[in-house]
DNA sequence: ATAATTAAGGACAAAAATACCTTTAATTGT
DNA sequence: ACAATTAAAGGTATTTTTGTCCTTAATTAT
């Protein structure tokens, strides 16, 4: 469904939520531990997520890190995706033709495009504070423990 | 979604269930030149796919080629996604995780597992000779033409 | 000021996916 | 038998993705 890059970033984004505010910061080594991402690889993303601070915010210096805002918690995790420019997935037709519309339908198209609304649906509407929410019970797993 | 690989496999596919029989094969560079794929890459696809015959058939000579038979053109197009090893999507939590499962939920199993079963029932159950049923006006699209 | 800490940024490396090319084997028509 | 045709098989090349490492810049505490 997605890469690598954009699962990492989902779950630092969600990690990220749940565990910070702007009075407490989260460390490279403390996101890529817990989200079980390799830690220079996850300086990447985050560099990308954290890009004009308009998803993912950071400090650098002792006690500097990485925290989210109240607001950017209120971003539909659609952002996330366009940050990773993965938006193929709302674009392209399943079988991979250029153009996927009810106007040249492929083979594929009147039985997939009601699961890709229901996609898009998902990504535009469930917000990151949504997926972080701590009264929510299953909203803690981010790694592969237990 | 799926990778080139995947797509061009489904595109090739459904392409030897339009147009061929046992009676009429279809040769390598009909079929890249039909479905928009490099010809060499599509050789590999589908030498993977006449993988003991079991989903396309291939005999080799003068008017040899590729064809599917009967039989074959019943098979689910979950089936082309085995051949292809792409059951991530069938197993695969969507952030990555190892297990995805109701006793482990990631937060966004809840929302995503609706939409996993809906891919999963599509590809379980359309069969190839559905997606390339000519009585279907919507079939036959299988390129970027037009 | 200085040293310590932390992210940012760039160069580099490894692996996987994508694409190409050459040789071999099977089949057919003559 | 022979030549032509076509897929099979294998190796190679390119590109993209994934991952590492090292230096630089910013911030803080002393
Ligand atoms: S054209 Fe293929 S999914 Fe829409
Ligand atoms: S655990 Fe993540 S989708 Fe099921």
């Amino acid at each position: 469904m997605f890469s690598k890059s954009t699962e990492y970033a989902l779950r630092a984004t969600i990690y990220i939520a749940q565990e910070s505010n702007s009075d407490k910061k989260l460390s490279l080594n403390q996101i890529a531990n817990a989200i079980d991402s390799p830690p220079s690889f996850t300086a990447k993303i985050l560099q990308l997520l954290t890009k004009d601070n308009c998803i993912i915010s950071s400090v650098r210096g002792p006690n500097g890190g990485f925290y989210i805002t109240e607001d950017a918690k209120q971003l539909p995790i659609r952002k996330v995706l366009e940050a990773m420019d993965e938006q193929d997935l709302f674009i392209k037709c399943i079988l991979g033709l250029n153009n996927c519309s009810e106007t040249k339908p492929c083979p594929m198209h009147y039985q997939y495009q009601p699961i890709k609304k229901q996609l898009i649906k998902l990504f535009e509407t469930k917000t990151i504070l949504q997926l972080a929410d701590p009264s929510q019970p299953a909203n803690f797993l981010v790694n592969n423990s237990l």
